[in-house]
RNA sequence: GUCCCCAUCGUCUAGUGGCCUAGGACGCCGGCCUCUCACGCCGGAAACAGGGGUUCGACUCCCCUUGGGGACGCCA
């Protein structure tokens, strides 16, 4: 029996972080065992799902690097379907219709609450005959669920869950508009498309116990659960839309590349062993549901940001610069002028072991554009005060005898006039840094040097002279 | 409120009864390297929530407490 695993989400925003989580798990799994991840768009809530969120999901996934087989299914599109599985149920005397208006649910529910009772459906239904219907009204169909003995899930990685059926009460599978709810639709999905490993977050544990039910009515061999623990925000509060879940977009803003953010994402609830560094082909070898955590773990940029940083140093170089050339545009209303464009492979390696994003990185190459006079950061203003004209002037001097404007004659040249003057050469690499790059910190100056060429170093540097 | 789940350094985690004087990683602190910043290297502080059992022996098994989370919709 092969694997089919799916990704569910709801399209009602962005792909959040704990959902591309879920997408990942789910694809590694299916990837491990040779078979293949399904994208089902859970929209049977019409007046919640848009065009924009199944758009936006698309874009997260495909960004994140995952894929699907066929095209995305609409949980919709299967409406009549479910309905019919819904009339099976009814035909079968497994489910029953019920009256009750959604005012008197609403009023049921306050009342239990306030009399500290469990809020749920009474089944005031159930035993009665359809004659005793309301006219007019319009009911929904609800399963008649065994009201004695316990409903048990073995879950992968949760253990055995065990609820008494006494606690959980009809839910609804038919609408009154005739629509099927997700919990109806959820199982007839999972049951036709062959689903076998049903990968989600636990906040869905308790709905699986519930989802046990419709199957063991239907004579439907259940798929096997894996409920993966929730992510939860730094300050340990749950995740959600309202706080401080992001879209994976805004980690892409963030200047993060996605095999960061899926090494992250893996190790966030799962571990093999001390492993930290995994990239996705040693993490499809390596996946399973018994590395899986039971406990909800908090998102900590710090760790992404470190994994970022391994990830922007050993990646493709030509693609590297690619991004960086594309974020140094960001914003900006111009192109790169072919003499940036060609100091960027240059200083490429300089550069990104200093950088942690890839806004950092454009950050720290901002150097390396055009545009003097160049604008000084206060602590570089700074070093060029005092004697720093006069040195600067010096320096220009010596450096415009360099014929060879290579790293190796740059370093004697600067390394000998240190020496001829008597200087400590941070007393010169200093200033020299200030007029070339405006700020205090920067690649080593001999590098600096040789990324702007000849020309570009004695015109920043003429700048600043006495 | 009822039910379900969870619990090792600040964070992510290793650990499946003796290998634990509890390991790794991120972060933090100190040092080395050094033209600055990084990188790299060396070192340091830092955890088994509490209480009962079971056992010759518990981080590991059981129970209770506490704490955290989730679910209780004609949402998904």
């Amino acid at each position: 029996m092969s694997v089919i695993t799916r990704f569910a989400p709801s399209p009602t925003g962005f792909l959040h972080i704990g959902g591309a989580r879920t997408a990942l798990f789910n694809w590694l799994f299916a990837k491990h065992h040779g078979g293949e991840m399904l994208l089902r768009i859970e929209d049977t809530d019409r007046a919640r799902s848009t065009e924009a969120a199944v758009t936006a999901i698309h874009e997260g996934l495909h960004w994140l690097g995952l894929d699907w087989r066929g095209e995305p299914i609409s949980q919709f599109a299967r409406a009549d379907r479910h309905a019919e599985v819904a009339r099976q149920l009814l035909a079968d005397g497994n489910a029953y219709y019920c009256y009750a208006t959604p005012e008197a649910l609403s009023e049921m529910r306050e009342t239990a609450k306030a009399e500290g009772r469990s809020m749920r459906y009474d089944g005031r239904w159930r035993g009665r005959d359809p004659s005793e219907a309301p006219a007019g009204a319009s009911p929904v169909i609800r399963l008649k669920a065994p009201q004695d003995g316990a409903t048990v899930i073995q879950d992968l990685v949760q253990g055995e869950v065990t609820v008494q059926n006494t606690e959980m009460d009809d839910m609804v599978l038919l609408r009154a508009d005739g629509t099927p709810t997700y919990m109806l639709a959820v199982v007839v999905d999972d049951h036709d498309m062959d689903v076998s490993h049903v990968i989600r977050g636990d906040d869905h544990l308790t709905n699986a116990l519930r989802q046990r039910q419709i199957y063991d009515l239907m004579g439907w061999s259940a798929p096997h659960f894996a409920h993966i623990p929730l992510i939860h925000g730094a300050d340990g509060a749950k995740l959600s839309k309202r706080h401080g879940a992001l879209g994976v977009e805004a980690y892409r803003d963030m200047g993060i590349l996605p095999a960061a953010l899926r090494n992250y994402l893996l190790r966030l609830g799962w571990s093999h062993g001390d492993e930290e560094i995994i990239d996705t082909a040693q993490a499809i070898a390596w996946f399973d549901l018994e590395g899986v955590g039971k406990s909800a773990a908090r998102f900590d940029i710090p760790r992404l940001e470190s994994l970022n940083s391994h990830y922007i140093r050993t990646m493709d170089e030509a693609e590297l610069c690619k991004l960086l050339a594309a974020q140094l545009c960001q914003g900006q209303a111009r192109e790169l002028s072919a003499v940036e464009a060609a100091r960027l492979p240059l200083a490429l390696d300089a550069l990104k072991e200093r950088a942690k994003t890839l806004i950092e990185l454009a950050d720290k190459a901002g150097f390396l554009l055009d545009g003097r006079p160049l604008a000084l950061e206060e602590k570089a203003a700074k070093l060029l005060e005092g004697e720093a004209p006069a040195i600067l002037a010096r320096a220009h001097a010596c450096l415009g005898a360099v014929e060879d404007w290579n790293l190796e004659p740059l370093t004697e040249a600067i390394r000998g006039l240190a020496e001829a003057e008597d200087l400590k050469l941070g007393k010169l690499a200093q200033p020299l840094r200030a007029a070339l790059t405006g700020r205090n910190a920067s690649p080593g100056i001999f590098e600096v040097l040789y990324f702007l060429g000849r020309q570009e170093s004695l015109d920043r540097i003429g700048d600043h002279m006495a």
